[in-house]
DNA sequence: CATTATACTGTATATATATTCAGTATTAAT
DNA sequence: ATTAATACTGAATATATATACAGTATAATG
């Protein structure tokens, strides 16, 4: 996926909302009067763009004929499963414990994480985690003092800061 | 909801399967080819009958104008906007305005919302809202003492606890 | 029995829409 | 210095599309 620039991600963003808004896709016409252009061929055009980058995709010969292609599972997924945190046992991925699975777009928590973790209790309320938030969790055995870690202590798992 | 007969339904699925695999509705001679019909009139009628029961809707004069309505889903849709807490002018749908379209399962946060607001500043740190946070706004008049609201003080924008 | 809804074919047409062509201007890259 | 890409206006046009009109036929309804 090649680089967006900032006018043609007002327009991907316009078709999304357009989409959510309507059901349908918009015209050139209708890209133009959302983000006031005076020419259908800057919708045209922009639409290429945004074709040839592999954004969209557009049926030619067809009203309306603009899909939005996402991101297809490439090193970092869509789908996260969302697990509650269980008062005995450690969390796992096992089918049992997902509450859910909850699609996120890439890079959206800025690096890569594994799972979602359902918080029960205030114990890191300082840190601004709160009750039944969701926290994204990245397995690794890389830790440093004062990192934020799931901790098993006998057989109780909790949200704390790690100390040495 | 009125009663379907078996045709409509016929009609309604290859509607929702047309989106499913096009990303947009059908046109009426679409319609015809996917049921073998061999007269526009045919998948009209049928719209139209479907549009008076109240399972679509149509967009007089529009391309491809069809929308299916699902009562579940209705207001509560799969793709959100993020929108950015502008220093000026309140939030707002504008196009310009949208970060990102998220896409978030129903009743995720247990009630319904509008949108996503990115957070600036500290300022509901004690609220466990912390910077670059995102939160789910939900248009509404109706207020209490104590809600978090988001207001606009002269021509700056924040995020508060309300209280009369 | 008259009426209404359903379920079609077939033709016609105004217009909604994609798409091309001709320009202008700015910026980044080679 | 010359492409190539971006970012537009403006006009023109072929055609994709909605939609009305004219029929035919069956089943249900009051």
């Amino acid at each position: 996926m090649k680089d967006i620039t900032s006018q043609q991600n007002k327009v991907l963003n316009c078709i999304q909302v357009y989409i959510k808004k309507t059901g349908f896709p918009p015209t050139r016409a209708d890209i133009c009067q959302e983000l006031g252009f005076k020419s259908p061929n800057s919708a045209e055009t922009h639409l290429r763009a945004l074709e040839k980058k592999g954004f969209i995709s557009i049926e030619s010969g067809t009203s309306r004929g603009i899909s939005i292609i996402n991101p297809e599972i490439e090193h970092d997924g869509n789908d996260y499963p969302i697990i509650g945190l269980v008062a005995a046992g450690s969390p796992t991925l096992a089918t049992e414990n997902v509450e859910k699975v909850f699609n996120c777009p890439q890079g959206f928590f800025g690096s890569n994480f594994d799972y979602f973790l359902r918080v029960r209790g205030l114990s890191m309320k300082d840190a601004g985690i709160m009750e039944d938030d969701l926290i994204a969790v990245k397995k690794t055995q890389d830790i440093k003092n004062g990192d934020i870690v799931i901790a098993r202590i006998d057989d109780e798992v909790t949200v704390k800061y790690f100390h040495r």
